[in-house]
DNA sequence: TAGAAGTAATTCAACTTTCAACTACCTCGC
DNA sequence: GCGAGGTAGTTGAAAGTTGAATTACTTCTA
């Protein structure tokens, strides 16, 4: 596995201001994550399920390509179709052909689907005040905003994997 | 459903400041999360498989009890179960009875998963940085920190859900 | 010291997610 | 206008996760 060009690297391990940072970040995170999807589930809904169903309401015609609606909603194409099984099941939403393009689907947004949503949808966003945004300051909201943006701007594929 | 009681009350939506520092957060964090379950991959390792192996590893004996290697690792008591399953199947850890307490048993990392571990963590911390720490400064660290352990300390049981 | 109540851990069944394979269609170059 | 290669979306099987039920104890109380 070595060879002579490797230069074996002492791994440099995080001092407690960086460990203490990181782990507080992760573990508040997880726990605040897991709180607002127990905040939500009295809608029969998931975080991810809700971030679907909003992006889908917030869309022209509450109507978007399966693909792009994936994007958005950072969801995998083989998970949204999945889901969208389930919601369709649920009269939520359903799919319309695409006549500019006959491999392709709308997902359209149910009357019934918006409805749920906006039932949803402020119980959701007070969650996210109490759990979140009610403990940050304004100058702590643009500092995270800040740092946010950069992790988030140098995460395209360096290190280790492919894309 | 709305009684004579009831305040319908008018959901307070979030101002654009708000809504940047939430999605980016949580964008931005799902993101970096994926980078790192990617960049354990190629260790055979998820993150939360990382966790409770790397709990395990600090602990006294490189052993300890299921409900408590669960609990510090934060997964449930049924998944890591059928983790340890697997685990155990790639000769990582083992179980051992509990003289003490006959219903319990001890979660017990094996040389080779210690090596597993070690293999692995060099590359995981180098992840972390990579994908996080280095975007942060010192003061960033710190207000992080601080930011994060407000909205930890906050989360036990408020709002909506039961405990 | 019996037996009620509580706890440790696993198991089962239902559900969700992933990954790779597949179908059907589009696009481009020649 | 054909065929190679790309893209949209679905599917099916395998793997992972959850929560409730279960088993096998321990602990507490009277």
């Amino acid at each position: 596995m070595a060879t002579s060009r490797e230069v074996k690297k002492e791994a440099r391990w995080l001092n407690p201001r960086e460990m203490k940072a990181w782990r507080t970040y992760i573990i508040a995170s997880r726990r605040m994550l897991e709180a607002l999807d127990s905040d939500l589930a009295g809608y029969e809904l998931s975080m991810a399920d809700y971030e679907v169903l909003a992006q889908l309401s917030d869309a022209p015609g509450r109507k978007l390509r399966m693909s792009e609606l994936a994007e958005i909603a950072m969801v995998s194409k083989s998970r949204l179709s999945h889901r969208m099984k389930v919601m369709e099941k649920a009269g939520w939403v359903r799919r319309e052909e695409c006549p500019q393009d006959r491999r392709g689907f709308f997902a359209v947004m149910t009357d019934k689907g918006f409805k749920a949503i906006e039932r949803a949808a402020p119980t959701h966003v007070e969650s996210v005040r109490n759990r979140f945004l009610d403990h940050l300051t304004v100058k702590d909201q643009e500092e995270l905003s800040k740092i946010f943006d950069r992790v988030q701007s140098q995460l395209r594929g360096q290190f280790i994997n492919e894309e």
